[in-house]
DNA sequence: GGTGTACGTCGTACGCTGTACGATAGCCAG
DNA sequence: CTGGCTATCGTACAGCGTACGACGTACACC
């Protein structure tokens, strides 16, 4: 048998599959059971390999944050502001709920990866092109990022997926432990939550669309911004 | 010398005491500086005897995060609904300051506590006496939420504390990582930024001023709702 | 062909983690 | 005095991240 060559983009090990790997595990099993040699394993390697591709399991951690940023699509360069952003959000809702541990790892990493910063810098170029004046832009960041990253947040942390998994859970455990006399507001809306049914996209786009339109005043309209 | 019986209040385990000490380390060291071992010593007292006051570690996180809501101030009675949000938002973005590791630590953390509970019921009855209709509190609910939580976690992922600091940090490190002619845009903001200065105080009310506004047309404004 | 060097791989070991289990000691009711 | 209850903790175990050093192979050079 020849030494193996041919196989090496199954069997060898990157950088790039690590990482990819360390991914799908946390992804299934969440990020609590990502350790290095679980991770190995599943890689059919053994856990000091890993070493050779990643300095230490923080930095592993960075390049999965980054990854997430390079699954979410760039602003549009094509259309409105307002539809450009909103197709990034979504976008970006939707790779953070595919991912929710990366959520909770941003908090404790400081030092963006290169998405995440080709990414800042195609949202900043937008707003800017949209006519916003550059400490405008700067607020609109703030806001629309705080809105998608909360949002993802809360959406990580509920404990259905589903308008169905709502309804069962509502009957089964929300009630059960709110008191009608000291929750009445609560009872109230879980209540119309299940009646209306839950969509976490819906949900999403009609926040967003507040955000985007309450943004709409901060551009000064008419005149276009040099390129600095 | 005497049994320890007066000394109990100083020396005495509690679950009040150990939560409370708890959260000064998570504090002080970040949540992966808070082991067991670590806290129980900080407490003068052995591992184990941590699990007569605490189930597990997971159930000593959820009581961690509930301290923290304990902290934010619910939204005051007596006056409009905008002030009321906005008193209950800055205290929570305040708590969350104080205290960066709970956000980190709410996207795996399924089961909200009574005072996170209690919480969530003042909002919504802030919001409907307002006059929102039911599933616009929801939404309402949502929108602020998600952007006090957002406005958070960026909050905690920024490198520096302070206007100075950030000031310091751009000359030596953002600009140093931010060729001018890939990320033109950044450049720019990061300029204007350190010429204007940073409060993330101020630059939370701006958000969080545009966010109330937009929700003030979801008001079905004349009619009082009736409780349910 | 022979040899030196660099690289990728991994076995072992160390100090840490959460916590199961069982022992101990002080307390109060009978 | 006795029995049980509560709080405390020592020990032990499996698993963690990773420092260190050994090993085989691949390739550059003479």
């Amino acid at each position: 048998m020849r030494k193996q060559r041919q196989v090496a983009s199954d069997a060898g090990l990157s950088r790039q599959r690590v990482v990819a790997e360390a991914l799908r595990l946390a992804d299934r099993e969440g990020v609590d059971g990502l350790s290095m040699r679980r991770l190995a394993g599943s890689l059919g390697a053994g856990a000091m390999s890993l070493y050779h591709y990643v300095a230490s399991k923080e930095e592993l951690l960075d390049a999965m944050i980054d990854v997430v940023f390079e699954e979410i699509e760039l602003p549009p360069e094509e259309t409105d502001w307002q539809s450009a952003m909103r197709r990034r959000s979504v976008s970006a809702r939707q790779a953070l709920a595919r991912h929710p541990w990366a959520i909770g790892l941003m908090e404790s990493r400081t030092s963006p990866g290169p998405a995440n910063l080709r990414h800042r810098e195609a949202v900043t170029a937008c707003l800017r092109r949209a006519g916003f004046p550059v400490l405008m832009a700067t607020h609109a960041n703030w806001l629309l990022d705080s809105y998608v990253y909360g949002f993802a947040l809360q959406e990580a942390s509920l404990p259905f997926g589903t308008a169905d998994e709502l309804a069962d859970m509502t009957e089964d455990v929300f009630l059960p432990q709110l008191p009608a006399d000291e929750f009445p507001y609560l009872n109230e809306s879980a209540a119309a939550l299940v009646a209306a049914g839950y969509d976490p996209a819906e949900e999403f786009v009609f926040g967003l669309d507040l955000v985007l339109a309450a943004l709409e005043p901060l551009r000064a309209p008419a005149q276009r911004p040099p390129l600095p």
